[in-house]
Parts: C-alpha cells; structure tokens; sequence
DNA sequence: CGACTTCTGTGACGGTTTTCACAAATCGTC
DNA sequence: GACGATTTGTGAAAACCGTCACAGAAGTCG
C-alpha cells in the first residue's frame, strides 16, 4: 500500500492511541464518533487527528463523524495489526519474563512464540506455554517459524551481540529493552524502550521545570486554575 | 537553575543518552571527547549535540572537545539526576515486580522505596527489600517519604484511580505503565510508557516502509549499500 | 424544501526541530 | 611565534510538525 502523501512519522506514532481508543468504543457499542470527541479522549486536537488520518485517506462522513468499526478496521490494516505477528523474545531474566506474561501484548495482535536464554538451568522450562530454548539455537528457530519481530531484553553489554545475531537470523524489526545503543543494517528496523529515560526526564522536570513554575506562582505570574474536583477514588479494590 | 535560552523539549530528551555514554567513557578511561566522536557513539549528529549542549551553556573547549568528567556531571545537574531520588510503585502484577526488580533504575538514581498494590495475599511479603504495602497505606507513606515520582503498573481500567490517588498523596510526576490516557491536574509532570506502541510502529513498518522498499530494491532504485561486515558474535554466553 | 447546524478535509500559518556552514578560539608542531 | 589542523558555538536555512480557519458537504428540523 502506498498513502495518499507524504506520512508523517509523528501521525503513525498516534495511530496506536486511536486504535485502543476505537477498540473501546467499539467494545462499549459506540457506532460514531467525531474527531472532536475522539480528541478528547485520547488527549489530542482534533485537528490533529483529521490531519493524521489525511495522511491515509479518508475515512469520515461530512456532518457525521467516523464510523467507529469502519475506523478502527481501517487503522487496523493501516498499522499491519489486522493480523497475529510472532515475536521472539531474547533475555529470560527479570524484564524478559515480565514482557512474556504481559498480556498487553497479544491483546494487540503480538505472540511471543520463542524464548530465548543463555542460562542453562532455564533451558527447556515452560513459561507461559513456550518452552525456554537455547541462544544457540536462536537462528534456526526464527528461520523455521519465520519470525520477523525481535524483543530483546539482555544485559546492554551483549545486546549488541544479540541484535547481530537476530539480524543475521533474518529478523526484520527490533524492539530493544537493554539501556544501550544498537546498530543495524538498512532495512532491519530498530526502536528503543529505554524504562530510565522517562524517569530522567521526570527529574528534569522536577528539578527545573517545577521549580520555575513554583517561583513564578509566587509571585503570581501563573493563573491559579480551576481546582480540579477529584475523582471518586471508592471501589477501586473488586475490579484490578 | 535558569537556562541560557529556550529549552528545546526535545534536547532534554535525549540528555540521558549523553549522559549514559558520558558514564560509559568516563569508566573506560576517556577523558576528552569532541562532538563528532560522542556524536558516532550516540548516533545522533555532532551539530545536534552542540546545539542540545548550547541550550544549557558552554561546555566544550574549541579544538579540544569537552572534558568527559565535567560534562557528565554538569548532565547530571541539569537533568537532576546527581542525587538519589525515591519512588513509589503501585501495582506488584507482573509488569510492577519486574520493574521492581529491574537494576536499571538504581543504576541511574531511582530507587523504588514503596510499593502498593490491593492483593491482600501479596501484602507484606517482602520483594527486593521492600515490603508490599496495601493500597489504603499509599498516600500516608508518600507523604511520610517525601515521595515525589510514582510509577503505575496497574490494568488499564484503574489507571486514572490510581493517578488520581496519587496526585492527591502529593506526588509531582508520574510514569504510567498502563496502556490507558490517564489525565493530571497542572504542575504534575505525566509520561506514558506503553509498551505495545513501539511494537505497533515496528508492524506498520514491516507493513508499509519494507514492502515499499522491497520494490523499489526489486526496480533498483535504492542502493545496495555496504555489506555491513557482521559482527564476531562468539562468546556471548560468558558475559551475561 | 429551506434555514441552520454539524463536521470533515485541507491549505495557510506559525512554531519547533534539525541541518548546514562558518567565524573564532585553541591545539600541535616546527 | 607562525601556521595548519581541529573543534566549538551559533546564526541562517531547511524540514518537519501542530494549529487555525474555512469551504463545502451532509445532517437536522420545522
């Protein structure tokens, strides 16, 4: 498929906050939404999400809105997740494990049908339906179930090592966990989950940011704001 | 701190990466570095890095670089991050205890002090030195701490609960797990961390981008690029 | 059917981010 | 100390991104 113009990286980021959001809507039996109240929602403009889905084509009805199961389909085919992709997961220790009983993930359509470890003592356990296998025989696996998508969630020493080897097994696109920057060939894509990064940009904010803006409410630059009525925070306990 | 001139956003965003090679160079033995040389390590562009640096002051040397030590730590002060900061966690499914047991966040300052959840056969136990905690206990013992980052693990429909609990507690900036928007007054800093949105992206590229250069390869339209020498990729099992 | 309301898709605009290019400062060497 | 090589910091330009505003299509209602 090739898009109506240029497509926005920034726009294709969003998409996976539309989708969960028509998902609900869906689920909750809404037929039509407008981009007014779907911003809302999902916390964006509503310009923004006409103008993102422009990229795309278009999906909505003058004077009605989007159809929410014809939108979500479309998104849908457009992120590629109107499917089940396997996934292999690389690195069976705290983070790993967690990854592989996330269910977050096959909810949107990602399985992790292969583990992969270099500790011998994990080797041949069954973890959530999937047997621990070997890193040795990481090439030969991938190739045969035709994996295209790698997690890897190893030490950063060795992820480089790792992301080499993926690549070298025919991996396709790489979603990195291990605090350390990895080089792939063209064609091979890469994203970074760094979990310190966002703590880091916390402090920032703490230490700068926050302490700016408390200044300047002294001396009463900053407007007060409505005080915000609170939520009912009751019952939280039956439903998590 | 004031800084020198606008903040650009998205210079702050990638501080920890410099600040994590800083670190890497510093143990190494680097002590001078230029912003070409970071820039190759980092891969980011030296331009950028001057320009992300020339937001907060001058830190190079002309025609020597920047002195690894001070850079690392001047980093630090301007992301807050040299000193200890404590954290609270709320949820101890499986997302939450991974991260309670991931190293990576004490490595860089965070330390998870408390962890909440409302499963009363989780309470009490003690996980990574720190003793679970009922959910009603929250707000008093963050405010007893001084708690002021909290980081949510909990299933997406008692995410805003949570947040809200939170933010009543005292907290000042929040990393949200859950894959659900979450709102929070002004003068609290959010960040979402959704793991299965980096996964999407990774789908629409193999949907769309790889099969659109696929064809153009198969018309040879694009180069074929250097063969990328492959790595050695023996002995990774000592090292991890 | 006509008047009024609603809502999309998009061109235009302004803001932010990245890249480019270079003056000026410093280093190394002879 | 002079000269060529190196490297920073920064304006200017380019690319990218988000918001605004509106024409025109469709819906609503009497």
């Amino acid at each position: 498929m090739s898009w109506k113009k240029r497509v926005a990286e920034a726009a294709v980021a969003r998409l996976p906050t539309y989708s969960r959001a028509l998902d609900e809507l869906d689920r909750k039996g809404v037929e039509i939404i407008s981009s007014d109240e779907l911003g809302e929602k999902v916390g964006y403009s509503a310009a923004q999400i006409r103008k993102d889905l422009s990229c795309f084509g278009e999906f909505g009805k003058v004077g009605t809105g989007y159809y929410v199961k014809d939108l979500k389909e479309a998104i849908s085919q457009i992120l590629g997740i109107d499917r089940a992709w396997n996934v292999a997961l690389v690195g069976a220790g705290n983070l790993g494990s967690a990854l592989l009983a996330y269910p977050g993930f096959r909810e949107r359509g990602f399985r992790i049908v292969a583990v992969f470890d270099n500790d011998l003592r994990k080797i041949g356990k069954k973890w959530e339906n999937v047997i621990l296998q070997d890193i040795s025989e990481m090439p030969e696996k991938i190739k045969e179930q035709g994996i295209q998508i790698g997690i890897i969630a190893v030490p950063a020493k060795v992820a480089q090592q790792i992301a080499d080897m993926l690549v070298l097994s025919g991996i396709r696109a790489i979603l990195n966990f291990a605090p350390a920057r990895i080089v792939v060939p063209d064609g091979v894509e890469l994203r970074a989950a760094d979990l310190s990064r966002e703590l880091e940009r916390l402090s920032y904010f703490l230490t700068n940011e926050a302490a700016i803006r408390t200044e300047a409410l002294q001396k009463g630059k900053v407007a007060g704001g409505e005080e915000d009525k609170t939520r009912e925070s009751h019952h939280y306990r039956q439903d998590w």
